[in-house]
DNA sequence: GATGAATGAGTCTTCATTCAT
DNA sequence: AATGAATGAAGACTCATTCAT
């Protein structure tokens, strides 16, 4: 059932079924990167504290002694999942976003379904969640997080929005209160689908919410532009 | 299904008939929910694994065999926890919402700002972050809470949307993604609060946030009222 | 075998072996104490790394959970040992030679072989070769055991010494050689009882070895007396 | 039994008859002994347990795996050790000692001084120490010195304090005893050497202990000639 | 009713040893 | 011959739970 959630890295099955059966095959390489696609379905089904080593060990086809082979810790192991599942997908949205210039309003809207729909639909929304949840007992990660990928994005959103602002399409909200509003439904199903969707019957559709949030925060946004918000 | 959730956890009202120490009478009747208030604190910081019983027992001004004077386990603890806190709140949103009738997008506004200002300030919203960070490690408690908590809360907002609906007031929207609409960015102040908050210099407004959102969120729907969402 | 070298102390067979079977008694002030005397015997048999923290607490009587209820760690345990055996002994021994004053050559022979006799018979040894085993892995325990044991006994010599030199007795020695010349033979006895004795048919008699040891020195010292030495 | 201690591990000699690979013939030939070269400075620094495999190798400049190329266990390693470092040098002694007749006590003197000093300074001292501190663990190591060394040592010096007493020169002490007298102070100075002087600020002169200790014994020693010791 | 000493199962982590390359 | 990735047994330490007091 983890195995759904994770929707890109090798899994335990990646390994091919059928070799000259070596007790073990040189990955050196590919371990790292195994380790931690294996750990985040496992931290996102056990929570940090709940998740077993040997779990991780095993959800990558090896033994904890390997896993220890190339992260020192189980917290390491933890801060390099952050680290890694997170930044690349940031260099990504940076590069998506950065370019476009131009009307404000219809490019917000872009935004937030292209960018949703990868958040709710891919790790990003699984390591947010995780944050969330052990950021008490994690505070550098959380401040990590914090600077890194919250702050980029805020930076990103921010300047966008303040365009739209001067423009006279968009009230004059602070910045860091849009970013909320723009962000919250996205963050919502990230949490649904790790939360609840896995015990409800019912069929949860992540990309119909962030439509629906696209249109109505893009069209309440322009209805009050211009007027004093309280 | 919700009795068996919580399956023996003593609660408030579990006052023995009869006894004949009335010097312990007081304390015994507070001492329950002295614990789970204290315990709440304590999962909020640590987690639910990394809160030790110790920890709730002091914070509680006990020691930890009479935590389990009155739960019979951590896991009895949390289940009560998240039962006790939760429930009589509920109780007030209904009767608070219940009653209104009349206009619709207004009251929607009003409702959103009212009851997400409670949410984003009181235990509420701690405890949804607690369910949210263990709901792999406690399906029950998830189901409980989904049960019982959000179906009743989409029941309620269900109710108010689609006389909107009907009226021409809002789009038609299903209402479990309207709901979460709604939702997102007052649980976003909840896990800020508890999340990012702690570590940040700047101060966090939460009551802007929910406000801003009210009034954004009513007047995109209102905006789109009527028009067909892709 | 390891008990015969510990003479004082609790032993496991200090429980009575009939009570009310008590699943456990209460004995907050003397565990301590018994947990240290039973470690004793466990790192002089096996050195510190090979001394399992199951089988300090099973020689201790208790399980392993009640040893870490007094000691933070295993080093810890260690750090306990050789402050609490080495330190009330070594009191009582500068009480003993304190006092002393008169004519100094028989005065020393007196108390090489009083004291020597103590230290190749009780504890005081063992926690000495203990010291000597380990101080690679615990530089502190070194320097403390340097600072704390060693400087103060030899201060007591020295005062002793010095006025040997000063009247004429005692060829004049730094006083840290003189003390290693009286020391070396103590310690080999401390050291052959842990080490080949219990492998050894033929029976040890330190008490000879110390006797011998204490009228040679103070001889061989009053023979050089006056004489330089290279 | 002496045979059985050192059970598996290859020796300097162990060269294979054949080889057509002369590129590694050097190595080949000089690794067991730089391996144990590195083994006692890895073992003293941290003792048997502390010591890893790892760091051995490390030291040797070789890879793990070339270590058990050798050796088939850590603890052969350390056997091995013991054997190589200390027999070569007992041959010397022997062949030193075995020549020499005549005038007893300045014999012994000299060769306490000569003796002393090459202990006191060479690698013989820190295997001593090593297996002091490991005999508990390793019973057959203890067997092996106590056999191999300590009764070699013994008899050598024994057959000369034998003359010096047959001569009046010497008290009727028992050679064991007498043999602890004239190793005392020389261990010290070995056991200082690893254990306190690497803490100490004072440099620490192990040759003037030793001059001493050889003058001050064989005068004690001529001193109680002819002379009842109790 | 309350305490806290004692327990012991459960995990992280280390490292000697193996073996494919 | 040499390497070093992988293994897995072993041991320190934690903490929920029990129960004599």
């Amino acid at each position: 059932m983890t195995d759904q959630l994770v929707s890109n890295g090798a899994t335990v099955s990646d390994t091919p079924p059928f070799e000259d059966t070596p007790r073990w095959r040189r990955r050196k390489d590919a371990r790292p990167a195994e380790v931690l696609s294996a750990a985040l379905g496992v931290f996102i089904a056990k929570g940090f504290a709940g998740a077993r080593m040997e779990d991780i060990a095993r959800a990558a086809g090896v033994t904890k002694g390997t896993v220890y082979l190339y992260f020192p810790s189980k917290q390491a192991v933890f801060e390099a999942l952050v680290r890694e599942t997170v930044m690349p997908r940031l260099d990504l949205a940076e590069a998506l976003i950065g370019g476009h210039e131009g009307p404000v309003a219809p490019l917000l809207r872009k935004i937030i379904e292209t960018l949703g729909v990868q958040v709710a639909t891919t790790d990003l929304a699984l390591v947010a969640k995780l944050v969330i949840g052990e950021a008490g007992n994690f505070p550098e990660i959380a401040r990590f997080y914090r600077s890194e990928v919250i702050a980029r994005g805020e930076a990103l959103f921010g300047r966008i929005y303040r365009l739209g602002v001067l423009g006279g399409e968009f009230p004059d909200l602070p910045v860091e209160v849009a970013t909320k509003l723009a962000i919250g439904p996205v963050l919502i199903t990230a949490l649904w689908r790790t939360t609840f969707a896995p015990i409800d019957d019912r069929p949860f559709d992540a990309v119909a919410v962030i439509r629906a949030h696209a249109a109505v925060l893009t069209a309440g946004l322009g209805a009050l532009a211009g007027k004093d918000l309280p």
